[in-house]
RNA sequence: GCCGAAGUGGCGGAAUUGGUAGACGCGCACGACUCAAACUCGUGUUCGAAAGAGUAAGGGUUCGAUUCCCUUCUUCGGUACCA
């Protein structure tokens, strides 16, 4: 019987699913191990063949482990809330839950056909309401929670209250508060909070809660017409759909997740990721240790603020403060500027605040500011320092505000130059430190801006003559002891935007009562999406939300009208797999108990801040409160590379566009009309018109210069020369272009039959080629997408080859971690491979033969040997080695002509986590009853690979020249006196005698001359 | 600019602790089968006629370096007025 790979895939997916061969059980004596991939957002185009790489690589670990007895958890889920189906449901009127779930169809029906060992009775989705009630729950936990930095832990918000009840809160610098707040919070009493009436007290408390409605700039994104999470944007555009963004001032519910800050840091040297995703999440937290510092101010008319606070890693560089810059938003800019300068500051604090990021960031080199007329005191010489207001400091990170030190900052340097403000050098470079690159102006000497942490200190009374780092530590002493400030740190990190203005997400479990948030009892859960007759915002602007209708609380308060955001439903799914159907509970403590962390975590490094912060930051969260048992959760995270696609391109002369007529006419107008006169008279006109010249490359350079190709012009005028001077084609450089085909049209960059490409697209019906022969295209690898034709679906390689094929070669191609470039090229070898090990089971007349009895010692060496190398590759995530030894395995056995019953049964149980169809269909014909999933891993015995000889390397001054077979048994001055007694060594010595001669028994023999 | 990863035949890649560089596969060439082609099977395939050279370039440590150290270059990914 032939490999009929169609048949035996076919049958083994419909016998696991039957079976329910995968499901994991619940039974907690035996060992666990938890393999997860990323969740999948199903998106309308469906998987293309990159996607399935973590899939199958974590689908192959799985079933590995099950071979090793563990209980195994290895789930798949949609993460179903999201913009693209929102977006289509704008466009197309139908709901958005119904496009869901005909992609989650395709989706599932993709996944199956590639034999993944996925426990289905354990799926979720994040945009069902049994999932998001635990979803809305959490948001209430978080809501009714504060951060203690006391206890350096999450807490039930009753704990701030007894504080407030004793204590009182004393304002910015309470040990209490945590994480950023958003606007000062002004000191009170014990006293006072007993009270304040229940919506003062609701305000202040919204200060500390976790998630919190506070009123922040936001990114806003008009075309989505929602806000975006600071991960969501990219360069000043939103990272899915790439619309600009703007900053606003708007009131939202976030996430206090800068609480979290340290701990988020601390723990990532308790994980095992790749190095490069936790140096991304430790600059995203950007933490900065300094000092924050006040500067009085001068003559003010300030009644809030007498002084300015600002943060500052270098407090050593204090005395060479020159001025000070203030956010164009920062408070404090209305209040200081003096009469004669109101109006310059106005018109620069409107521009700055209107100012898009994407300006702002286009802009970086233009230096911008403005003089307050105003005055700070310096805390130590009392001179007076000018404050300014520049766009380069930002309202959001410290305090909004900087002490400039020119000499020993970039950007303070470049602003002092700009405006002529003095700099004064306080640290001296030390000698053999190169002078720094930048400070080009050329005055300073090029010495300055020094902002290397290295030179002595000068200029700066008690700090003259220590070095920086001690400088550091005396300086913050001394502003310490004096009260001028106090040692701090600062996060880059900013509170995550919760609130999105869409439909398509889970509704935020609030109501409001006399403008104040509530969040709801949680028997109320879930707060189901209610019907909406479109997918847009109301006229007045409103979320799509507030279009329901009697959309109420209680048939009376309004309901909070934005949605969570993509991230809040990803950032749990893992802890509900362990427990999917559990209705009284998001997981059940003794089955999170169990199932614990994620073993293994395989997806790709574009959620390096988004998820992977997000999800970190909820379970400890929840660990905190004790409802889950260890703080991070994902053990180990693997990065899948992502596979590229390997594009064909093709030069050709193209028509200047205009209906479907494409070469402009020498006819003088209506050039439509002209063609159809002409077709009239000369039969094929229109045809000659409508022709497409594929062109080599160079001549494509060539009319790319010069405009136009002899070449091009000949064939223009033969094409054109039966229809006389009415219809002459010609070309321009913007006629000739480069553009996209089908992967799948050249062999290689070979080009071998036009008439392929004639019916790939219309376009090219009437192509043609300058010179007769294969045309070669070129090739370019590049991310796999639509509009280049490069998109493989694993689905069209499953049918032509298989499941086991499709496996076996995403592993194949190289290191999981790696991008690589998808070539079809070399299927056949792994296809091949199959049949060759197919065929071990097989006779000359393909008749199912295997052998019982002693195997061969040949046999028995190649099997261990090979046990070994695949166990020590699956440990190490070394999937496209582990295929490599099973073809040379198979290659081997061939050669041996093995059909020995008990080999190839362990040869089956190795291959079948790679290739689990195939091995599963001989098991079942060498007679196993049972799945092949539950079978033993083979165990291996390094006798078998004992040898008595062993083939010496001899290299003289380290290259190999020659190779001696000797027995094991010798030592290293046998093995020396063999060596020195060959012909060979004699002539590689060249009559000198050697210096020495290196011998390691086993390895190698050097001889030194 | 900063941070991270990587650079090995015509191509994807291997070499696990410093010990035979190029495993395995593709491609290519030749041969067998065939009227012929495809498929399949077999042989060869880093460069060089050879001596020899050779893992981005240069230097170092070592008996011995793809592997360790220093300098430089290139590519990819992330990130950026963060004080």
């Amino acid at each position: 019987m032939e490999y009929d790979f169609r048949e035996i895939e076919k049958k083994w997916r419909k016998k696991w699913a039957e079976n329910k061969t995968f499901s994991a059980s619940d039974d907690q004596t035996k060992p666990k191990y938890y393999v997860l991939d990323m969740f999948p957002y199903p998106s309308g185009a469906g998987l293309h063949v990159g996607h399935p790489l973590g899939y199958i690589a974590s689908d192959i670990f799985s079933r590995y482990k099950r071979l090793q007895g563990y209980n195994v958890l290895h789930p798949m889920g949609y993460d179903s809330f999201g913009l693209p189906a929102e977006q289509y449901a704008i466009q197309t009127g139908q709901h958005p839950e119904k496009t869901t779930k005909e992609n989650i169809a395709r989706y599932r029906d993709q996944l199956d056909k590639i034999g993944f060992s996925f426990d289905w009775d354990r799926e979720v989705r994040t945009s069902d309401p049994n999932y998001y009630k635990w979803t809305q729950w959490i948001f209430i936990q978080l809501f009714n929670s504060w951060y203690n930095p006391r206890t350096n832990k999450a807490e039930k918000i009753d704990t701030l209250i007894s504080v407030f009840e004793k204590e009182g809160f004393s304002g910015n610098g309470h040990d209490i508060l945590t994480g950023d707040i958003e606007k000062d919070l002004l000191p009170f009493s014990a006293e006072d909070w007993k009270n304040f009436d229940e919506q003062k007290k609701q305000e202040v408390l919204m200060n500390f809660r976790l998630t919190y409605l506070g009123e922040a700039y936001v990114n806003w994104c008009p075309a989505l017409g929602t806000v975006l999470a600071n991960d969501e944007v990219k360069d000043g555009f939103s990272e899915r759909g790439g619309h600009p963004v703007e900053r606003k001032l708007m009131k939202q519910w976030s996430m206090r997740i800068t609480a979290y800050a340290q701990r988020l840091l601390d723990s990532l040297d308790t994980i095992d990721w790749s190095e490069s995703i936790k140096e991304a999440q430790r600059n995203w937290i950007g933490r900065s240790e300094g000092a924050s510092l006040k500067f009085q101010i001068q003559n003010t008319k300030s009644q809030t603020g007498e002084f300015i606070e600002v943060f500052t890693t270098r407090p050593d560089t204090i005395f060479g403060v020159s001025f000070v810059t203030l956010a164009p938003e920062h408070e404090l800019v209305s209040q200081i500027t003096t009469a004669e300068q109101k109006a310059e500051v106005d018109a620069y604090v409107t521009k700055a605040k209107n100012r898009s990021e994407r300006e702002r960031m286009a802009d970086v080199n233009t230096i911008s500011g403005v003089f307050t007329g105003s005055y700070v005191e310096h805390p130590f010489t009392g001179k007076q320092i000018p404050i300014w207001v520049g766009d380069y400091v930002l309202v959001g990170y410290g305090t909004g505000a900087v002490m400039a030190v020119p000499a020993h900052d970039e950007r303070d340097y470049k602003f002092a130059k700009h405006f002529g403000l003095p700099i004064t050098q306080v640290i001296e470079r030390p000698q053999d430190f190169p002078l720094p690159r930048r400070g080009t102006e050329g005055e300073d000497g090029g010495n300055l801006p020094w902002t290397d942490k290295e030179g002595k200190l000068i200029n700066s009374d008690f700090l003259n003559g220590l070095d920086v780092k001690a400088a550091i530590k005396k300086a913050i002493a001394e502003i310490d002891s004096r009260g001028f400030g106090k040692g701090q740190v600062n996060y880059r990190l900013r509170n995550a935007v919760f609130g999105r203005q869409r439909y398509w997400g889970e509704p935020i479990p609030v109501y409001y009562k006399n403008g104040t948030p509530y969040v709801l009892n949680e028997n109320e859960l879930p707060l189901t999406l209610p019907e909406v007759d479109k997918y847009l915002p109301t006229e007045d602007g409103e979320p799509p939300l507030a279009r329901a209708n009697n959309w109420k609380y209680q048939n009376q308060f309004d309901y909070e009208h934005s949605t969570m955001p993509g991230w809040a439903g990803s950032s749990w799914y893992f802890l509900r797999y362990m427990d999917p159907k559990n209705s009284g509970e998001f997981v059940s403590k003794k089955k999170a108990e169990y199932w614990g962390q994620v073993d293994l975590y395989i997806g790709g490094s574009e959620h390096a801040t988004g998820h992977l912060l997000y999800s970190r930051f909820w379970n400890k969260f929840l660990y905190d409160l004790g409802y889950i048992s260890f703080d991070e959760p994902f053990k180990k995270l693997i990065n899948q590379g992502m596979i590229l696609g390997n594009s064909a391109y093709v030069y050709v002369v193209l028509p200047q566009t205009q209906g479907h007529i494409p070469f402009t006419l020498s006819a003088h107008h209506g050039e439509h009309e002209e063609i159809i006169k002409l077709e009239e008279k000369f039969p094929g006109a229109q045809i000659a018109a409508r022709k497409v010249l594929l062109i080599p490359e160079d001549v494509y350079h060539d009319i790319k210069k010069n405009g136009s190709n002899k070449e091009v012009d000949a064939w223009f005028k033969k094409q054109f020369a039966e229809f006389g001077d009415d219809m002459i084609g010609s070309y321009s450089s913007g006629n000739a272009i480069r553009t996209a085909i089908d992967v799948s049209l050249p062999e290689g960059d070979r080009l071998k039959d036009l008439n392929k490409l004639r019916q790939w697209h219309r376009q090219y019906e009437y192509a043609e080629q300058l010179i007769e022969g294969d045309y070669v295209c070129s090739r370019e690898v590049e991310k796999m997408s639509k509009s280049k034709y490069n998109v493989q679906t694993p689905d069209e390689f499953v049918e032509k080859f298989g499941a086991d094929t499709l496996r076996l070669y995403e592993m194949f191609l190289g290191p999981l971690e790696q991008a690589k470039p998808w070539d079809t090229q070399g299927i056949n070898g792994v296809h091949n491979f199959l049949r060759r090990f197919w065929r071990l089971f097989h006779n000359d007349k393909n008749e199912f033969a295997v052998t019982d009895g002693e195997p061969s010692k040949e046999s028995l060496k190649t099997l261990h040997k090979t046990i070994k190398k695949i166990q020590d590759d699956l440990e190490r995530f070394s999937f496209n080695t582990g295929v490599s030894n099973f073809m040379i395995a198979t290659n081997e056995f061939t050669d041996q002509k093995c059909n020995n019953r008990s080999v190839l049964c362990e040869m089956l149980i190795l291959l079948s986590s790679y290739a689990p169809h195939i091995a599963e269909e001989l098991w079942e014909k060498i007679g196993e009853k049972e799945s092949i999933t539950y079978a033993a891993f083979p165990k291996f015995n390094p006798e078998y690979l004992i040898e008595s000889s062993f083939e010496y390397p001899v290299s003289f001054n380290g290259k190999m020249r020659f190779k001696i077979e000797l027995p094991l048994t010798l030592n290293a001055a046998e093995i020396e006196k063999e060596v020195m007694a060959l012909e060979n060594t004699a002539k590689y010595l060249e009559g000198k005698a050697p210096k020495k001669v290196i011998v390691v028994p086993g390895k190698i023999v050097n001889v030194v001359m």
